[in-house]
DNA sequence: GCGAGCATGTAATCTGTTACATGATTGG
DNA sequence: CCAATCATGTAACAGATTACATGCTCGC
């Protein structure tokens, strides 16, 4: 690894370079669509995010642009370069980047759940294990789709975990 | 429920709001450093956040400043009004943005890694482990930490799942 | 007396958001 | 032919970040 790898990507970049990697040649547009419609709701996908940031990923010297033509209509593909692919394997095998705890809003609110009464408590679990029965089934191939219910279940387990704590606290 | 409760928070001042009603009175300066060693890494706990967001705060009515003085030192510690309370409370007990699956740096990653070989994920997850058990355990009380324990215990169980699916894939 | 840390902010910058604008192409 | 969607952006704004500035107070 040279000095030249040590590349700091914040994470919305990291993973559109892999989605290059991945992909590739691939438009703004359908990383933009990618991400929009990824089951995960913390990044909107939107332009204004994503066009931008193809063109930091390419002043960078990560990916490189390509003009390409289907039928009359002209689009800009992107390709990753060599160091394109080095700084993102940097980037997704970072140990101490992956522990970090990211964000949670289920997480965020149990630290304040100790202000409700168990009835409220109560309340609260039944609509959200409702709400997560409401989540559509993300799109994504089998194992993607297995992590991700696979996630949710652990979350819920989490919550469970919390109620049966406040319980036996006394 | 009336409309003026129908105030939008982020996150993060969900969470402030929240620090005060538990905590206030209390100065933005105890604020930031309850962010700032607070477990989830997500929120730095900058001055240049938290300031300007209780300011908003007071602004909506959620929170009143009292100038207070010890000794000779003047500080400004914050209350919360009954409007704030009513309109943390909808935050916290919505269970529709409780459910949104958040962020994490991990599962961020993992829709990337059948780009790696067999060796660098074992070696990656080696590498995982050990930065989860290097993690400073949180200094909140005993409840909390359990919480904080069982939720790395989950994401290092998504983590193995991920690696079995990925074994019986072929 | 002085350095560490308390306390309160502001300034410049970065990176995301929504909303707008523009034009090409395709399916019914 | 016309609406939907592909495709490429920009503009205005919001809410974070780091870094800087300033003054007080307490322990040694």
């Amino acid at each position: 690894m040279s000095d030249s790898d040590r590349v700091p990507l914040t994470e919305m970049e990291g993973a559109a370079l892999g989605t290059v990697i991945r992909d590739g040649p691939i438009t703004s547009y359908a990383v933009k669509e990618l991400f929009r419609t990824s089951p995960s709701e913390f990044w909107s996908g939107s332009a204004g995010a994503i066009y931008p940031l193809m063109q930091r990923l390419e002043k960078k010297g990560l990916i490189q642009a390509q003009k390409s033509i289907t039928g009359r209509r002209k689009s800009k593909t992107y390709v990753s370069t060599p160091l394109g692919q080095r700084v993102f394997r940097q980037w997704l095998t970072d140990p101490e980047r992956a522990v970090a705890m990211g964000f949670d809003p289920l997480r965020t609110r149990l630290v304040f759940f100790n202000q409700l009464t168990p009835e409220e408590r109560n309340h609260f679990r039944t609509e959200f294990n409702a709400a997560l029965g409401n989540l559509q089934p993300f799109g994504g191939n089998t194992i993607l789709n297995a992590l991700h219910d696979h996630w949710n279940h652990a979350r819920s387990g989490v919550l469970d975990r919390y109620y049966s704590l406040l319980e036996h606290e006394d």
